[in-house]
Formats: structure tokens, sequence, C-alpha cells
DNA sequence: TTACTCATGTAACAAGTTACATGATTTA
DNA sequence: TAAATCATGTAACTTGTTACATGAGTAA
């Protein structure tokens, strides 16, 4: 349809996305939407924001304003160029159903090779650490827009779907050495 | 309790997986393996493996073999420190259950912004794509071994889960403006 | 006036990418 | 013998990281 004729990483789309859609209209203030969030998966740092940032300005995908007042504020827009580049972007069917890196699932086969107390551990160890992220992710989501508030959720549902694959394989441990008593360790 | 004290990448952790847990004990065959993983989201580029190998061997957690015959093939072998590594790695239950970089959840916040007539064909778009990946999956999950098997069985119930969320997402969009017919696009 | 926040940016470094170079062995 | 595969590696580039530098405005 469209093409814009634009490719953008990730962390570009990332940031029209945080100027066009959360009215993010500073460096700074991406920086920190970065820093806060605890669904986009960058640091905020400065080293990148202000680069990418910049490549985007020269392929007039976002025009800078005048710097204002003391601080030198440069307030960001997204051109019309800008917007089909990110529409486009956050539509392309392959790169939305890609999976990923993930830490979790890259793990979850290793998991299966461990001597059943240390797989038990484990197992209890990461669920205890995602039902935290959970709860946290479920105060912090009522503070949110709807843009972020739907990717929080999201993650929320990945984290359930994690926990639930978690008590599966404890349960199939459990099962196939119950009443055995023995543990079979390397 | 353990700490071997040194802390992997997440190529440095799959680079010690492929050879522990999955006997690819040369460079070549692991690059390989990336290449043709749909679950590990790394090129197997040459220019990755082979500096992260070294990497690992400088730290004593990769030992190589001498170059065996006229194609110089190196044998690769976990340490025991390597091994400790690894394991630490695998069960750090911090980085477990970190949400990783996910291309679906980046873009999910966004489709909601899209006019009526867009956002239907986007969620229309991608779930085909996820389910053309998932038939994909699931015929190749029955050549896998127990590690990689695990991981690609997972990323099933992360794009299932994902088609769930799509479908709820139509229906709602459809119910919010059934038997008006009407289309709001910008 | 001291400290914190807003605001922009660079420098050194880490780690990935593609593309290329080289050469041995196997298979059609 | 030509092509594909096995095997290792480097070079140029991109893009991320942390840490630092600079300075204005604001609140204790």
């Amino acid at each position: 349809m469209q093409e814009s004729g634009y490719e953008l990483t990730e962390l570009e789309g990332a940031i029209l996305s945080e100027i066009y859609h959360r009215k993010r209209d500073t460096a700074f203030q991406i920086r920190r939407a970065f820093q806060v969030s605890p669904s986009l998966e960058w640091s905020g740092s400065a080293g990148a924001v202000y680069p990418a940032i910049k490549r985007l300005e020269k392929r007039e995908l976002l025009s800078l304003g005048e710097p204002e007042g003391g601080r030198k504020t440069v307030r960001l827009k997204v051109t019309p160029v800008g917007k089909a580049a990110l529409i486009d972007w956050a539509c392309d069917p392959m790169r939305a159903a890609s999976v990923g890196l993930d830490p979790f699932r890259l793990r979850s086969g290793i998991w299966g090779t461990l001597g059943r107390d240390k797989r038990l551990q484990t197992y209890h160890d990461i669920s205890a650490s995602i039902q935290e992220n959970i709860d946290f992710l479920q105060d912090y989501v009522k503070t949110l827009d709807d843009v972020e508030r739907a990717r929080v959720q999201l993650s929320i549902e990945y984290q359930n779907l994690r926990l639930r694959w978690l008590a599966l394989q404890l349960k199939s441990v459990k099962d196939s050495t119950a009443g055995r008593g023995d543990s079979a360790r390397k």
C-alpha cells in the first residue's frame, strides 16, 4: 500500500511514537520515559537517544524547533513523512509477528537439563520473581495513558503465561519422582 | 549460593549452552544453529560468534582444542568454571523474569490509535503472519532435541497468546462500531 | 547556597551486523 | 571440474552502553 521508503530501527520507531503518540516533545522527556518504563527496553541513555534524534532529523522524519529559554529546550515534532514511516513501522506484519529476544524462552530448555533439586529451586525462584513483577505492573498500569497501558497489560499476560508454564513444569517434575523421594543431582 | 563470578551476555550464554547442552563443538556448528533456529534471535554472524568465543576462552570458560585436519577444525569444550557460569546465567531469576525486547508488545499500544479500517486491517494481517509462523513452528518442533524443543514450544504458546489478544481487540473494535457502518479514519 | 531537576551533548567502549577473504573437503 | 559445504577469520560499520561535562532553573 503506502511504503514510506524509510526503514526504522526499533529505537527510532519507539522515539517517533513517544513524540507522536505520547506527547513527549523533548529528547530529555523521551529519555526519562525510557528510563521509567518497564515495557520499553532501552536504558534511555543520552548516547543512544541524541544520535537517534539526529539521524531522524537528517532524514526529515523529525523537525527540531529553535532552542527555547535559558535551558535551550529543543521541541521535537514528527513530520508528515515521519508519521508515514512510523505507521509503516508499527503495522509491518513481519516485524510485529517476530518473536523478539526473550531471556526466559532462551533459558527454558536449559532448566530441563538440571538435576531435580536445582530444577525445582529454579522454577520456584523464577516464579517468585515473575509474581513480584506482576504485582508491580498491576499497580503501575493504573497511572498510564492508553498506548503505554496496552503494552503493560500485554506484559502482564506474558508473565502470567510464563507462570502457568512454570507451574506445569513443576508439576511434571514432582509427578515423575512422586513417592520415590530420590533426587538425581549432577 | 554458588556465584561463579562471571557475567555472561545473552549471546555468550547461548554459545556455552549450544556447546554444553546441544553438542555443537565447533564455531561453525554454533553459527549454523543460530542461523537455522527461529527461537535464538542471533543471525549467527561470524563477526559476533568468533569474538565471543575468544572472550570466553580468555576467561577460561571455554577450552579450544588443537586445529584438526586440513580444515583446521577447532573443537570447543566448556570448562568446569564455564559450566558453573552457564548454570548461574541460566538460573538467575532477575534475568529470566525480565520481559525482553518484544516488537509485538512495543507496537501493541500504537495500533489502538489507528483509524478503524487501518486498525482492523493491521490486526488481520498480523494474525495471518503469526498463524503462518505457528504452522511452521509446529512442523519444525518435531525434529528437535529437548532443549530447543522447549524453546520452540514456548514460542508457539507466546504466539497463541498474541492471537488471542488480537482476536479480543478485533472483537472490541467491531463491537464498538457495530450496526453503525461508519469508519472513523484519520 | 546547596542540591535537585531539566536539558543537551561527547568520549570511550562493547557488541552486534553485513560483506568479504581464504582455503579444504565433498558431491554432482 | 564445478559447485556446494565446512571452517575460520577480518574490516568497516551501526548502534547500543556507561560515564562524564556543561550549564540553567527551582526548591530546600
